[in-house]
DNA sequence: CTACAAAATGTTACCGGTCACATCTGCGGT
DNA sequence: ACCGCAGATGTGACCGGTAACATTTTGTAG
């Protein structure tokens, strides 16, 4: 009675049953599947009913056997922090367990450009596309190593835009503006900033919407309420320290980070200053250290498994086209950052 | 002049070239490959030869066509820290992309247990195998349904061994006990404990690893000085509020996690302590909030990305096997901890 | 030394797609 | 009407392995 059930599966649906059911060729499934070769509409449409009605998902070994297209994707990082790392591997694997591709990691750490090249070059024999999370993607021998050896790839979050590398970022300059903005409206003109690290162009985009708000309500950008920091907790409490020694006290800080941020309530606490009554701080970024410390930061919200997503996404889809046509598109993907606002604001003492 | 190389990739060598140069057949091959069927050992030793010489690597996407074994397997988790899941995911990638199987991710929150049978019975259906990293693996209905379902299941860092079920984890109770003889030969006696969620079995090695060190040492455990603690940071803040507002403080405290350490310290600041000068803290885990803090904390760390890494070896063989023979093993992998000596432990005040 | 079971190896078909190419439409030009 | 061309669809072969079965070799008892 067993008909030829022998090497099956449990109930995976075939592309032959869904050509069967909707009486066309299994080279017609595929080309449908596969976007855009030429089918006619109602044919298509035929299809994908047909699809949807058997609930009907390539194979995904099958097709990269047959393609002989080896979907094993890349993603490199260098010592980010653990919470970046893990949305981001959320959200990659999310995007690749989508679309059935193979997610590879490399940690390249500490690389001279030299070596930096070498790997690229080596890399690009075995993947098929590559994922480049800051700060990586701000380097140059990299990317133009990939593209050399005609690689797609995607930058994650590089602040500054690039004509010849597809990217997916939030918009830096408006969140830090819209944060600055929350600022002002609980009152704060006495507004101090801890830039982020000089290395990541971010860092000088968030910047830079923080003075703009600030001279857009009309409030002058007080020079020594500037403190460079580096992204890590040292750094900002080194920057802290230094604001909250002098004479007159900002009633806000504003620090390009959460790491910071919490260094910034870390020190106001050794000093005897309550947070927020006496000093309001915010960060950026949402890590989970934001919810960690007391009280919970009031920060700019990146979400950055939504855009781990969006950029394998979009990979896999240049990578398909690269395949058929031989121009690469870039894109430029800014998806919606969200202000959250917690218990670290509020209005200044002597208002 | 081109043969055949019409749908090749680039180099990938096959499994009729390693056959053709060791002079034996592909199946031959095929068997080698996959462990143990009945291959003469001098044939073996050939064909290793061939692979070795040839770099040869068995293509995923043939293989699990081929088996029609989809080697998906499934990491599901709960609101885990962080820094516990990127290294988790790091290590699960990694070895997944050895052995050429496919991640996928799954987060199950606030689950009714009945939801949780759903969702494993559903589970089932769509991979060959499951990850469980705490504290889901404490978790019967999920493990049972797995069962039922005759899924190979390996759990992480399940602090009791169960028959039933393999396991990776490091051994919490003598991690305690070397942790609390470090701090004995500084000369600490009076060390407070601040315990772990009750909920994970881990919490209660740690606890009996502190008791029997101290009692090894003539060191009677004073009952105030051992608090309940949840793991998070909230609770460490309460626990140690609790602790350091004592008349006789403790020369150190000895938290079941590194939140809990960091608040302890964060507590020690505010009333004015200097840690490690008047107080050492010790933590567990190494999670990245150990580094971040300052001082910095001595902690014990667990190679998670090493645990991950190994139950996913761990539960390929057993998928490979369970296709095979039908008896299934249970594995119970204890790997290494090490003790990190950072800054935050130092001799008594008045020793 | 033969016979015969068990072990070692080879053969064939097939997994589920996609490629190159063959075939079949429909349409306009002359 | 006829031809031709381009777009839409179908046809086999094939991607690189492995299950099942066929075949050969080996070990060994009579």
């Amino acid at each position: 009675m067993v008909e030829r059930t022998v090497r099956r599966k449990g109930g995976a649906v075939t592309i032959h049953e869904v050509a069967h059911h909707a009486g066309v060729s299994p080279m017609t499934v595929s080309r449908v599947m596969n976007g855009n070769a030429n089918v006619r509409d109602v044919t298509r449409e035929l299809v994908m009913r047909a699809v949807r009605e058997l609930n009907y998902t390539p194979n995904p070994a099958a097709r990269s056997l047959a393609a002989a297209q080896g979907t094993r994707i890349a993603l490199i990082y260098t010592n980010p922090s653990s919470a970046y790392l893990s949305e981001l591997l959320v959200g990659a694997l999310a995007g690749a367990s989508h679309a059935a591709a193979q997610l590879v990691l490399d940690s390249w750490d500490d690389k001279s450009a030299a070596a930096e090249r070498a790997a690229a070059r080596n890399l690009a024999k075995s993947v098929a596309g590559v994922i480049l999370p800051p700060p990586l993607c701000e380097s140059r021998a990299i990317c133009s190593e990939l593209q050399q050896a005609k690689i797609p790839v995607v930058a994650i979050a590089s602040g500054r835009f690039r004509a010849d590398l597809s990217c997916v970022r939030i918009d830096d300059f408006r969140a830090a503006h819209e944060m600055t903005e929350h600022l002002l409206e609980h009152g704060h003109t006495r507004i101090a900033f801890i830039k982020g690290h000089p290395n990541q162009t971010a860092s000088a985009r968030r910047f830079e919407g923080f003075q703009a708000a600030l001279q857009e309500a009309g409030v002058s950008v007080e020079n020594a309420l500037v403190q460079q920091g580096y992204f890590s907790y040292r750094s900002g409490l080194e920057a802290a320290e230094a604001l909250l020694g002098r004479k007159r006290l900002p009633t806000a800080i504003f620090a390009s980070n959460d790491d910071m941020a919490a260094a910034a309530i870390s020190v106001a606490h050794r000093r005897g200053l309550d947070v927020p009554r006496d000093l309001s701080v915010v960060g950026f970024d949402d890590t989970p250290i934001a919810t960690t410390v007391w009280p919970e930061l009031t920060t700019i919200r990146q979400p950055i498994a939504a855009m781990a997503e969006s950029a394998l996404g979009l990979l896999l889809r240049s990578i398909r086209q690269s395949s058929a046509s031989e121009n690469r598109v870039v894109a430029d993907h800014v998806v919606a950052h969200t202000l959250v606002k917690r218990d670290s604001v509020a209005p200044p003492r002597k208002a």
